[in-house]
DNA sequence: GATTTTTGTCACCGGCTTGTAACCCACCCG
DNA sequence: CGGGTGGGTTACAAGCCGGTGACAAAAATC
C-alpha cells in the first residue's frame, strides 16, 4: 500500500492522523518540523505528504516550496492542513504547488477521502501506460501500432481508439453508451449499434486476438481480465 | 435536488432548519428522536443527515454509529449539531464518523454553507461500493462478475441486476413492486410473478449461495443480513 | 476530380433471454 | 381437515439482442 509522510508539530494531531491512516492500511512516516519533513521526504520517497502549515522555524509553505524545488520530491502530491481559510489561496497558488488542502478541524473520514482521491488521481494520470501487452497482443499508443503475434495489424483511427479504450479498462464492462462517449467523444447522435459494427471489424482484423474481446449480453463489451 | 434528513427533538429548531433548507430547494425529511432517525434514514435514503447530538433516549452519537453500521446508510454524510465545543473531538472521531459539525447556536448562512459544501464534496467523490463480498459469494459490479466459492457464475443482465439490487440492500425485504421499479426500471407493465421466475433462475445458478436469498411470504424477497 | 478508405446505418437472422401462463405444492386460515 | 393464498416449478412463445453482410455517405488520398 501507499506510503504517507505526515508532518505536524503537535504530537496529538500527529497521532490522530497516523492512527487513522495506519488503520486504513497505509504505511506512515512522521515528522515534527520542517527540516525533518524535507529530510524524510527525500529518504523515504513517500507517495503523499500531509503537511501542516503551522510549523516552528521552517513553516509548511516553505517546506512545500523546498519539496517542489528538489527533483527527487517535486512529483510527490501534497495535502496542506490549515487552520485559516484565508491561507487557502496562497497554499493552492502555483508557486507553492500543493495539490489539495483540508481546513482544521477536519474529520478522519474527510481526511481519508481526500487522501484516497489524490492517490487515485495521481495513479490515474502518471500510470497511463503508453504500451499495453496482453498475451500475443501488443499495443503502442503513441506509435499507433498494434501487433498480434509479432505481426502488424492495420487499424483505422476509430478501431484503434476503441481497442485502447477497452484494453485500458481491462476486465470492466463498458456499455455502448459509454464507449460512444469515450471513443467517439462528446455525445454524438450516433446509433449504439454502430459500436457493434466497429467491434466486428476490430475482431476481424485482430484475428486470433479477438479472443480478448468479450461480449456481455445486455450490458456491453469487455476486454478480458487476464 | 438533494434530500436531507433533519433530526432534532426541539420542534422550534426542527422548524427553523427545515424552513431554511426548503427555501434553498432541498427536500426535507424530519425525525424527532434517535429511533425515528434511523428508521427514516433507511426508508428515505437521504443524501445528507443533520443530526442533533442531544436527543432523548438514543442520542445523536449513537444514531451516527448505527447509521455507519448499516451498509444501507453507511455512506450518507452526517453533520452533527452540538452545543458543546468539548464534544467535537469525539464527534469527529473515526469511531463515530461524522463528516462535519456545527456548534449551536449557528446562523442559517453557516448551516447552508456547510450543507452545500458537504453535498458538493460528496458528489465529487461519490462512490458506491463496486464490490460486494458476502461469505463465499463475490460480486464485482463494473466487471459484471459473480463468483460462488471462487467459481464463476454466468448471470444474464436482469439476473445480475436483481442480485446486486438485493445484495446492496442486505437485510431489508424488497417487495415485488419495488424490485420491478428498481431492476426493470420505471414502472413497466410487468406481471409481479415475473420476479418469482427470475428469483428461481437466480437461485438455480447461484447453487449453494442461494441460501443468501430469503423469501418473505406475503411480502417479498430479501438478501440475508449476515 | 477520381479513387480508395473509412465510417455510420440498415436489414436480416439465429439464438438466448425473458415474460407469462399453467400446474403443483406448502403453508396459513378457519 | 379442507379451502385458499402465495410461491416454486416447468414449459413455451415472443421478442430482444448481437453478429453479419451490404451499402451509401463522408473523408482521405492521389
Amino acid at each position: 500500500m501507499a506510503k504517507i509522510l505526515v508532518v505536524d508539530d503537535e504530537p496529538d494531531a500527529l497521532e490522530l492522523v497516523s492512527f487513522n491512516l495506519k488503520a486504513a492500511g497505509y504505511e506512515v512516516v512522521t515528522a515534527a518540523d520542517g527540516q525533518e519533513a524535507v529530510k524524510k521526504a527525500r529518504q523515504h520517497a513517500p507517495d503523499l505528504v500531509l503537511l501542516d502549515v503551522m510549523l516552528p522555524e521552517v513553516d509548511g509553505l516553505e517546506v512545500c516550496k523546498l519539496l517542489r524545488r528538489d527533483p527527487a520530491t517535486a512529483g510527490i502530491p501534497v495535502i496542506m492542513l490549515t487552520a485559516k481559510a484565508a491561507e487557502i489561496d496562497r497554499v493552492l497558488g502555483l508557486e507553492l504547488g500543493a495539490d489539495d488542502y483540508i481546513t482544521k478541524p477536519f474529520s478522519p473520514r474527510e481526511l481519508m477521502l481526500r487522501v484516497k482521491n489524490l492517490l487515485r488521481r495521481r495513479q490515474a494520470t502518471d500510470e497511463k501506460p503508453e504500451q499495453l501487452n496482453i498475451g500475443d497482443l501488443f499495443i503502442d499508443v503513441p506509435r499507433h501500432l498494434v501487433t498480434v503475434a509479432r505481426k502488424r495489424v492495420d487499424l483505422t483511427a476509430t478501431e484503434f481508439k476503441l481497442l485502447t479504450t477497452l484494453a485500458s479498462r481491462r476486465g470492466r464492462v463498458q456499455s455502448r453508451e459509454q464507449l460512444l462517449r469515450d471513443v467517439w467523444e462528446y455525445d454524438n447522435i450516433i446509433d449504439t449499434r454502430t459500436v457493434d459494427t466497429h467491434m466486428r471489424r476490430l475482431r476481424e482484423k485482430l484475428g486470433t486476438a479477438c479472443r480478448y474481446l468479450d461480449t456481455v449480453r445486455g450490458v456491453g463489451y469487455r476486454f478480458v481480465e487476464n
